[in-house]
Order: C-alpha cells, then structure tokens, then sequence
DNA sequence: TACTGTGAAACGGTTCACAGCC
DNA sequence: GGCTGTGAACCGTTTCACAGTA
C-alpha cells in the first residue's frame, strides 16, 4: 500500500515527473466534480478529454503509483479519488500559516477551498500593528515575532508568503528556522531555500505576461 | 528587429517552447531587480544561479528571439529587459478585465503589480446588486449584463476570472463572445475555450497540493 | 580573459501500439 | 467490445563542449 509501485520496485516518488504530480491534482479536481455530478466510473479518454489531455498520459501518470484502474470498466471515481487523495498527502490534515495580511492575504484567509482539501489555516502573522492582535475568518494574527513559538505551538508545517517582495526572502528564511517544510510564494521574488524545503511560487504577474505573449504572437497556446 | 531570428528563419514565437516563455518572465523580474540595485550588466551564468538554473539555459533561451549577449561582457540589463518586454508584448499597454469581485478579486483589483508590467484593470463585474454600480480603487463595477458592451468601448483585450467554480464556465463564454483574446482563469475548473483564446489556469488548493506532495514524500523538489 | 551563441549529445516526458483482461 | 497497463518509438528540452568574438 505504498506509493511505488512503478514497475520492479526503484522508482521512489521521488522519481515522479513534476508534470505528472500537476496532473494528479487536476485529475483529482475534475473527478470530485464527476462525482457530485453522479458519475460512477469513467475511463482514461473521458477524463483526458475533459482536461485536454491524451487518454494514454491519464494511464501512464496513474501507472506511476499503482494499479487503479478496471479493465474494460474503466476507473471508479469514488476510489480514485481516495487514492490520489492518499498519494498527494491530502487524505491527512496540513496546517498552514499565512505571513502577510494585506490584500491578498486577507482574500486567501477568507478562501473556503482550502479546508475541503485537507488544509487548515491556523494562525497568521503580520508586521502592520493595526492587524497584529486581531482574527479574520477566526484565524488570528500575531505579530511576526511570535512566529517561531506559534509555528511550533500549533505544529504548523506548511506556509504561504503574501508580503511585499523586498520582505519576502527574510520570512521565508524566518519560516525555515521555524522547522516549516514548504512553502507557497506570491511575493514577485525568486526565493532561495535550503533543499529539504519545498518550494512553489506564484505570480500573479507572471501569469499574466504569459497570456500577453500568446495574444501578441496570436499562439492559439495548446 | 522581430521576434523570428531563430538561425535559418522558419521558427515563428509559436514554435518557442512554453517552458522558455515562463522563464522568460522570471528573468524579467530578475532583472528589474537588478537595475533596482544598480547592476549594469550580467552575465548568464550570475542570472542562471540567481533563478537556480544552468547559464547555458539562460543563453539558449535568449537566443530563441535575437542576440541580445555581449562577448565577453555579458547582458546590459537596462537593454535586455527592454527586450524581453518587447517579446512578451508589455512594451504596450494591455487593458483587463475582471470578472467576479468577491474576496479574491477585490485583493487583485487591489494589487499595485500589474500597473508596472503594463497591464491596466479598467473595469470589474459582478452579479451582486450591492457591488454593481460601486467602484473599488477607481475601477468600476459594471452588471455582468453589460459586459459585451463595456468590453467592446475600452478596448479590453484580457480577462481575469474570479467567480466561483459553477459559473466559472459561463464567464469565460461570455468573455469570449465578447471578444476577449486571452484568459487567466482563478476558478477551480477546467474551461474549454476555443483555439483562439488563450488561457492559463491559476488553482490556489492545487499549489498547496504540490508542496503537500513534495513534503509527503520528502522530495527536496528542485 | 571572459563571455556569448550554437551544433551535437544526453535526457526525460509523451505518444503509439498492442498484449492482457473483464 | 471496451478498457487498462506498458514496452518501445518518438519528440522536445536541457546540458555539454567548444568555436567565435570583444
């Protein structure tokens, strides 16, 4: 009941293409809403066609991990879904922390999506006085000073950095000497982190550049 | 001076790899950090290792869209991001849209980035009788019945959509029979646009699903 | 000397095509 | 018939190594 499978044994998750990892998560969100739909089962060309993808690259990701599928059935959601769950981590419980209570800090705090997956945003922290001390969506605020005890108090072992950029590389190192284990970036930075540290970053900005270049070269992109 | 120097011509901006584009933008960021420090030039193999990737990348990806280099010297920052902008098409001024003003999107209309990389929020809408008709830092709400035409009177070429995961699909029609040329799209599903739109999906619980993966399995993930 | 630009090799991910199974 | 699992072919990207240039 472990995750690899691939094949004659060497092939740790580890080894997993990043894409695939990706993938898994879209397969995970197009199946839950198969489910609420009322579907039972589907196959490996209906769930690639759904999400632009060919039907042999749906089986070759799931592959990686083990043998889910029925042959001239196909894949049965409710079951796929447990175990993609149990694959990406999210069948236990993460707590989170959110670093930066400004505009978008507060939107991610109010964010109902999080917690159906499995994360749980426990305690945040800011610099700005005026929040320090307050809670939002009953998530309270401390001052960043307390970080490290707070992190510690709540066993918090993921963190989410929403600070401006020129403050973004020092909480980052700050939420590392806390004994974080990964971290999601906005700040428009290139952070740096020791290895045992995952990292990934978001720019809003960024995703936006990438559609201007489509639209100004008129690349239909797919 | 056009973006097509790729060796013996035949290698149109569509035929770059997605991938090069993506860093594309991060070597921007990088840059204007740079210049904001005072740097002059830098050489690929100074930026490759700011980024975490080889010089020889860096170069290979410039050199999809010119010869930008100086033997011996290096890249002229101020001269490269001029570039860059040019490739990715923010030298111009792109007007955008935002569809959905619920928490997420008042953080975004809010958010200084976009401003500096060319891109202009000109109008919002929502369904919400309380919010239409309102304007959050200047830029109004509008009924999302009037979207067709304030689209076609501002000229807007990208959208942003920030409505929940139901009405995500009926947005993105909308803008598209309004003309829109490009999407980024906030909400938890997979859209089907035709070719001629391009689009990038951002799933926030998707990113969280990464970094859960890598520390699950204990992948340093870089 | 210090660096870029670039063919060629190496690598990794995707697609194909089919054996095996229900 | 319909569908999965998978080795092998294919294709695109990354890295190497070095010729060329200031």
């Amino acid at each position: 009941m472990n995750a690899r499978k691939c094949k004659n044994e060497t092939l740790g998750p580890c080894d997993v293409p990043k894409a695939v990892v990706s993938r898994l998560s879209l397969y995970l969100r197009e199946l839950q809403h198969l489910v609420a739909a009322g579907a039972v089962t589907i196959s490996s060309s209906q769930l690639g066609k759904l999400l632009g993808i060919t039907d042999a690259q749906v089986r070759k990701d799931l592959t990686c991990f083990g043998q889910f599928g029925h042959p001239g059935v196909g894949y049965r959601c409710a079951e796929l879904i447990t175990e993609i769950r149990r694959i990406l981590g999210t069948d236990r419980r993460w707590s989170v922390t959110m670093v930066g209570v400004g505009n978008l800090g507060r939107a991610l705090l109010r964010y109902k999506g999080f917690a159906s997956q499995g994360f749980r945003i426990v305690a945040a922290f800011d610099v700005a006085p005026d929040v320090v001390g307050t809670s939002i969506e009953g998530i309270p605020v401390h001052g960043l000073d307390r970080l490290a005890e707070v992190i510690a108090q709540h066993g918090i072992q993921l963190g989410m950095i929403t600070v401006p950029a020129g403050a973004a590389q020092a909480v980052a190192d700050l939420l590392v000497a806390a004994g974080i284990a990964g971290i999601v970036n906005f700040a428009p930075v290139t952070l740096s982190l020791p290895q045992h540290v995952s990292l990934v970053g978001v720019d809003l900005t960024t995703e936006l550049e990438q559609i201007a270049f489509s639209v100004a070269n008129r690349c239909t992109s797919r």
